[in-house]
Order: structure tokens, then sequence, then C-alpha cells
RNA sequence: GUGCGUGUAGCUCAGUGGGAGAGCACCACCUUGACACGGUGGGGGUCGUAGGUUCAAUCCCUACCACGCACACCA
């Protein structure tokens, strides 16, 4: 494909909605994302990881997807077989929650529409309005293989799934089993231990007796929650606990009901300082006590049900049958209070299970649940990480994975959605199990096993979580032996937001060793969260959630990223996003796209292909732009490999602005530098557009296009290669002197207020006249003097003076260059004059203090002299 | 409770065992061969507090304070 055309005439303002749509299309309609397997060069893929069918970019994206799109993109231009995998998740809860909406809009309900047509209507939703993501990715300018998209609900993605489950089954990691589970009651679903956030909030601690049937004795205990009571099936205390010790063994009736009686045990578990040092146990509604139920070999009855209702199925729960969880345990309290075994009510702080999803407490339940076995799956993970197949960057994230993996606890994966992998279970009338990969293979069989082929599938569906853990590999076709599985498993990097460590990356890594027989990749880059300002999280209802679409609208794409990376620090662990960054970046790269403007309209125009002048050509103001791209290709080049995005995209800022626009250009402009110019300006500048390409890919992309290039996309451009630059730190030296100087004397003309387009004579050191010589005369044209003298006097600091000024500035001007240098005398005198530091520190601190002290006492020698002269005292 | 992170200019943040930095904001000046989404210059900080190590500490160590986060069976 043909490279679009360049805007000929070139406004005055950089527009990117003019630019960024046209270049994306060109790119994309070209095929550049797209990459094939290729043993002959060295892989750098990443899996992207899938955004919710439901979901809609944000800032997050930013921060996580960005540097993605930049070391695919640099990677690509390294000559890597670098390609970005992206793709969708089924997002179950989301995609529910979505329908269950939209149905009750239309008057009718999930069950009212049955399994089937609500399957097909989360499919059609998916299709219609799914994938709206994409969308924005491209236009922030992101850049994945568009073809190798995937969706967890895809039908070899989904045959996957099968094919794991099948597997764990068969290996005795999956099983079924009645254990205490996180109910949510609002989204009628099982969460696992990961979607859980525990949040302090107010409740209260009660405190309630328990009598003997006799009244003999009594004991009392403390709780949060006085509902549970009714599934009540001992007390326990700490077997050191002399208050108790007594008591061990007898019995005390259950209130409020009084009806049951229940023993009194003596469990390690029971902290001897909370409370009373007594606790109610209720193994079927809390997760400690079902610890405790375990070990006793307690009962373990339920008195709720999955709407959270009191339910007298499994024991008597008298007149509260079918109350509200909360509304029994008002009523539940005021019958405690009437009957006097009430002791008090305290206020308490408590941390309350919260479901990610739907914001409802957690309930507790025990139900029959699917669980996999995570231990024998966590231990490979972990020795990974421990002996370095895995590492996380930042490496503090590595800890945060072992401490989970080596806590683990079953997961729970069946959920009670229909959006979702329908779990491969069938169930016989007879109640057998039957797990398989197909339908027919089922059937087959329960015939063989269990003769008979009437069979049920089990309703629920796997946890969304489970298909995206065999991501990074059933996007490559796993379990087949594909190319790609082949050449580009395992991947080369990782990139997510730390709060999925647990929920996605652990899992994948388990999972990957599991089945693919590798770590699925050897490296982990944990981005920082996006927050505003004040470091509060973005959310709608505070009102301060910041869209990227606007300020891809505003700024364009090239300025977000920009505005976006260069508030990541290597080891931060958040953002505190300021939006003048994004208009900052806007102003950036209207910057370079002036700078082009000017480049283009050298009189001279530019050579045609893009080489350097002769060595012996070019001018110190050359030499100098030259090494400082030399050292910009190296830094940035080190700041991606590192994940240093921050940095690099700090770099790039002061090469192209402070360094190429402030002095080089301007340089280029009077006579001694013009003859080499137009090549040095389309060489360096060739070479910026490529190392900023990565981050801003639109603005370099229709830059390069502009000037002397070879090839017909930057994207696939080669890296810059620092051995091609000349290096020449010599002369790149002597034009910091030139920019010293011109600082200095720019500095002075303002302070003496002398106009700016003054040309006062100058004076300047004998020692370096004749690079501050060329600075004044040559390119800095606005602060040039007139006429210039040496001074033998002068010597490093002040490189120059201006004379000729009104006497009070002067005066006014001296007198704070003299106290300043006093000062800095003084300070180094009383360093040097202390024998414990010229003894003890290294000899080159040494010596430098005392050069600094040379300086500094010249100069105000100088300051003093030029004083006297115009009669006064400094 | 345990662990991790953070505390440097008004704001957001770099940084280093030996002279405190950037951007924005602020002030002043400037339309000088591209750019006012620009240029030049300037003011502004006892580097959270208290100790310790060291010739020397913003940096290393200890304690404390404040904030953030993760984990945790205080019912």
């Amino acid at each position: 494909m043909q490279s679009p055309n360049p805007t000929t005439e070139l406004s005055k303002t950089y527009d990117p909605a003019n630019v960024e749509p046209r270049l994306y299309d060109f790119w994309e309609r070209s095929g550049f994302f797209h990459e094939e397997p290729d043993p002959a060069r060295p892989p750098f893929i990443i899996p992207m990881p899938p955004p919710n069918v439901t979901g809609r970019a944000h800032l997050g994206h930013g921060s996580t997807y960005t540097p993605m799109d930049v070391l695919t993109r640099y990677h690509r231009m390294l000559g890597d077989n670098a390609d970005w995998l992206p793709g969708l998740d089924h997002a179950a809860i989301a995609t529910e929650a979505v329908l269950v909406r939209e149905l009750s809009k239309e008057g009718t309900s999930r069950d009212a529409m049955g399994r089937e047509r609500f399957v097909e209507r989360a499919w059609e939703w998916s299709r219609t309005y799914g994938g709206t993501i994409n969308e924005q990715f491209r236009k922030l300018g992101f850049g994945p293989d568009w073809e190798r998209s995937r969706f967890t609900m895809d039908e070899q993605l989904s045959a996957a799934v099968r094919k794991v489950f099948v597997a764990l089954y068969r290996e005795g990691l999956i099983y079924r089993g009645k254990r205490l589970i996180n109910w949510d009651p609002k989204g009628q679903t099982t969460v696992s231990d990961a979607e859980i956030d525990h949040v302090d909030r107010d409740g209260s601690l009660w405190h309630i007796t328990y009598p003997s049937k006799d009244g003999a004795y009594s004991i009392e205990i403390a709780t949060t929650r006085p509902e549970t009571m009714l599934a009540d099936v001992a007390i326990a205390v700490h077997p050191a606990d002399a208050r108790y010790a007594h008591l061990i063994g007898k019995s005390v009736l259950a209130p409020p009901l009084l009806a049951r009686e229940i023993p009194i045990i003596a469990d390690d578990v029971v902290d001897m300082s909370f409370g009373t040092g007594a606790v109610k146990v209720t193994p079927a509604h809390d997760a400690t006590d079902y610890d405790i139920g375990q070990r006793h070999n307690l009962p373990m009855p339920s008195i709720m049900d999955f709407e959270a209702k009191i339910s007298g199925d499994e024991v008597d729960v008298g007149t509260y049958a079918g109350l509200d969880r909360y509304e029994a345990r008002k009523r539940i309290v005021d019958d405690l209070r009437e009957k006097q075994l009430l002791v008090k009510e305290e206020p308490h702080r408590l941390a309350a299970a919260i479901s990610e999803r739907s914001g409802d407490v957690i309930e507790p339940l025990l139900s029959l649940q699917w669980f996999v076995k995570m231990k024998p799956l966590a231990e490979p993970a972990l020795a990974a990480y421990r002996d370095g197949r895995l590492r996380f960057v930042p490496e503090r994230y590595g800890r945060t994975y072992e401490q989970w993996l080596d806590n683990i606890r079953d997961w729970n994966i069946s959920r009670q959605l229909w959006w979702g992998h329908q779990l491969p279970v069938w169930y016989t009338a007879a109640g057998d199990v039957v797990v398989a990969e197909t339908e027919e293979e089922a059937i087959q069989m329960a015939r063989e096993r269990f003769g008979t082929t009437e069979l049920t599938r089990d309703p629920d569906t796997l946890d969304t979580w489970f298909s995206s853990g065999i991501w990074p590999f059933s996007i490559l076709g796993w379990p087949e032996k594909t190319p790609e599985l082949d050449h580009w498993y395992p991947s080369q990097v990782l990139i997510t937001g730390w709060e999925i460590i647990f929920l996605w990356v652990a899992r994948m890594v388990m999972l990957g060793m599991h089945f693919a027989g590798e770590v699925p990749f050897p490296t982990v880059f944990i981005s920082p969260l996006v927050f505003d300002a004040q470091g509060r999280k973005m959310s709608k209802s505070l009102g301060n959630a910041i869209d990227p679409m606007d300020l891809v609208e505003r700024y364009g794409a090239d300025a977000f990223r920009m505005g976006i990376l260069r508030q990541m620090r290597l080891e931060g662990q958040e953002i505190r996003f300021q939006e003048s960054r994004c208009e900052e970046a806007r102003n950036f790269n209207n910057k370079m796209w002036n700078a082009t403007r000017y480049i283009l309209s050298l009189p001279e125009g530019l050579p045609r292909a893009m080489t350097l002048p002769k060595a012996e050509t070019l001018t110190q103001a050359d030499h100098w732009i030259l090494t400082r791209l030399h050292d910009a290709i190296v830094g940035v080049t080190e700041a991606f490999d590192r994940f240093d995005f921050g940095s690099a995209a700090e770099l790039l800022w002061r090469f192209v602005w402070y360094e190429f626009c402030d002095w080089y250009l301007e340089a280029t402009k009077v006579e001694q530098n013009r003859a080499t110019r137009a090549s040095v300006l389309s060489f360096v500048w060739n070479n910026a557009m490529r190392l900023l390409h990565p981050i801003c890919p639109f603005i370099t992309e229709e830059i390069w296009l502009a000037l002397p290039h070879d090839g017909v996309t930057v994207m696939t451009a080669s890296w810059p290669d620092r051995f091609e630059i000349p290096v020449d730190r010599e002369a790149a030296q002597a034009f910091e002197a030139h920019m010293a100087a011109s600082e200095s004397i720019r500095r002075q003309k303002q302070e003496l207020q002398l106009p700016p387009s003054s040309k006062p004579p100058v004076r300047i050191p004998a020692d370096l006249a004749a690079a501050v010589k060329a600075a004044v005369a040559t390119f800095t044209p606005s602060a040039a003097g007139a006429t210039l003298s040496e001074d033998p006097a002068l010597h490093g600091g002040i490189a120059a003076i201006i004379v000729d000024a009104p006497k009070d500035a002067l005066v006014d001007r001296y007198r704070k260059d003299a106290a300043r240098l006093r000062s800095e005398v003084e300070r180094g005198e009383k360093k040097l004059g202390n024998a414990q530091f010229t003894a003890k520190a290294a000899p080159e601190v040494v010596a430098k203090e005392r050069e600094k002290l040379e300086a500094y006492r010249s100069e105000l020698q100088r300051v003093e002299a030029a004083m006297a002269a115009i009669g006064e005292r400094a």
C-alpha cells in the first residue's frame, strides 16, 4: 500500500484529528500489525489481557495497555517477530447484569426467557454492542494483531476450556463437594475468595448469655451476627482459658429459642482476649466456625437460603422463618433483650466481606459446588518464582504472589450463571457423575458405566477466570500443535495491574505450567493504577472519572499516551493523574510539528537521502546534537528494556524539546552552521521520530514520511543504531561551554535591564576564549555582544559579563553575586579547613572541593574588582 | 495485627553519601528566519519528626508520626 501523502501545506498548529484516523487506517489496511510465526527471528509476544466484552476504555488502559503497544512497536523496529495478541473476555457477571437490566426494561426476565434464548441473547448482545472497546483502542493508537483477536467464548477456546476441565477432573484436581462458599445474594451466584473486598464498616458487638438447662451456670459470648445463632452447634473457648475450664464438656441452651442444647468445646483458634473469650460456633455460616466444626465433627445445619432469608429446612428456626437476614438480626436482638439474655451491645468496627461485582455483603453458605484443588498446582508455580523462571517488575510484587500461593485455598469454579462455559458435567437419574469433553462422549460413557443414556447437564457455568487462566496458550490454538503455539509460547512479558495478580496471573502460571509445560511468561510487569490528582479512586459516583476518549479528542492520542507515560515511575504503584500532562504533551507535539515546518522550509531544501556530511565539515553544534542523539538512543533503549517508560518518555522530551528545538534548531539559523544543517537536521530528526514512534505513533509517522526516509512506514523502520551515530565528546563539550556562556549573557542582560535586542560589549575569560567567542558570535544572535574582549582574570563560573549598564542595576547585580560567592567560599574554606575531611575523604572529592574554592575565590575577586572600577564597595 | 509502599518547591513528581532538581502554577521581559499549544530570565524548599552511623546524611540504620495498599479465622 502507498504511504498516505502528508499534508503539503503544513498548518501552524498540529491537528491530530486530521492525522490519526488516516494513519491508523493506513496501518491496519496495510497489515502492519499482523505477524506470522517466524523461527528465524526472536519472538516478542505479549498476550493482551482481554478486556470485558462489556468494557469501555478507562484511564487504567492508558497505564497498562500503552506500555504493551510501546513494547510491541519497539520490538518490531528491533526486527523481532513481534506480535501483540488481543481478545475479549465474555465477562459472565457483567454481561448478565447488562442483560438482566435490559430484560427488566422489556418487562421480562432471565428465568421467564429460559436458558437457551437467554444465551442466544447474550451472544447477540456481545456481537452487536460488545467490543466497543476495540474501536476505542484503535483511537488510542493501539496496534495489536487484530486478525488474531480471540473471544473467550469462541468454539476453539471453549473446547480448550472443556479439555482442561476434564483433564483436571480425571487427575483428581477438580472435585465436587459441599463446602462453605462465598454467596453473593444480589448476584445470585458464588464468588471466589479473590473477588471479595474487605471493607471496614461500623457494626455492633452483642454480648449474649447462653444459659444451662437447669440454670446452674451460663456462658457469655460476643458476636457480630446474632441471626446465625439459630444454627449454632457449640460454644468454643480456648483450652488454656482458666475462666472457662470448668465448663468445657458441659452444655448450654442456644438462644433465642432455647430449644437445643449445644456443647462447650475447647479450640486453639479462639482468641482469649477478644470479647468474652467465648465464641459461638456456626459452621454453616462462618469460615472459622466451619473449620472448628470439621475438627470437632460437629453437625452443620444451615438456616439461610440463597435469598439470604432465614430458612427452617434443616433446623427449627421458630417464627423467624422467611425473614431477611437483617430483619432477622433485629428481631432476634429484640427478643434476646426481652428474655434478658442480651448483656450489652457495643459499637464495633468490622471488616465486611463485599462482592466486588455486586457490592452486596457476602454470605458464607454451605453449598454443593465444584472446586479446583490448588496445592498441587501452586507448588510448581511457587518453585518457578523462587528459582527465577518467573520474575516480577517491580520485584516486590513477587512477594505478594508468593504469599498468596503459600496460603492458597481451593478454588470454587462453579457459578450459577447462564452466560459462560457450562460445566462439561452430566448426571444420571441415579446421581452418577459423568465428566466429558462432549455430550456424545458423555452419553457413551454413561452407557458403558451406568447403563443409561438419560443424562442431565449441570446447569452451572465456570468462573470467568477459568477461561482467562488458560489464555496464554488457548489463543495460540492449544491443544493443537500450531506453529503459533510452537514459536510464541511462552510469551515474553505479561503486563497488568497488581489487583489481578491473584485472580489471573497466578492462575495463568499454574495452568500454563500444568498444560503447556512451561511458565507462560518469564516476566510480569505490574503497571501502576490510576487515581485522580488527590489520590482518590476514579469512579462515576465521585464524578472524578476521566474518559480517555475525551482526552484523545481534545489533545490527540499521542498526547494522551505521552501524557500518561510521563507520569509512570518504575517503582510507583499509583499515578495521580493530571490532565495538564496531556495538554503539555499536546504542546510538545505542536512543538515538533513546528520544528518540522522549519526544517521543511529551509531555502536550500533537504537532501534526498538520509546521509550525514563528512565528519570534518561538521560544526561544534552538529557534533553536539549528534552526540546527544547517540546518548538518547542508548538511554531510551535501556529504559524500554527495563520497562521504565517514564524515564524513556522524559528523556525523549528533553532531547526533542530542550536539546533539539531550543538549542540545535536555533544554532542552525546562524551563518556558521548553515552548510551542514539540512543534512544534519533531517538525519537527527528522522532518528528522533523513530525513537519516539513507540510512544507517539501518529505524529512521528506523519513527520517521518515528510522527511527523507527509507521504506513506507516508520512502524517497520529500523530502531536507531547508536553505532551509526558519530560521537565527538570534545566538540560537544565545547558547544556546552557556548551554551553556558549564552545563558550567562542572557541572564545578565535581563538583570541589568538591558533590552533583549541590545548588543552590549562582553568580556570573556581568557582560558575559555575560543569556545565562548564562538558561542557569543554564532548561535545566540539575540544575546550576542557587539564586541568581545578577553580578560585573563576571568575563569570558570560566570563566563562573561556585560559592562556599560545602568550603574544601579550593576551594583545590585554585583552585590548579589558577591554575597553568593562569599557564602560559597566560606563553605569551601570551612570544609577544607577540617583536617578530618582532608584526611579521610576520597582524594578526588578533596581535589574537586579545592578547585571549586579556587573558582569561587577568583570570581569573587573579579566581582570586587568590577565594583571598585565603578567606585563601589561590595 | 502482619507485610509492602509513600512522605523533597503551591501542585504532580524526579534525584544523589560531598555544591537541592523538573514540569505545571506564579512574576518579569520578549512577536528575534518553525512554534504564544512559543521564547528568555526570575522568585520559591531547615528534602515528615527525633535519634544514630560517618570527616560528611535529603540519601544508610533505628524509632516515631502521617497517608496509601495488600494480606489476616479477632467471632
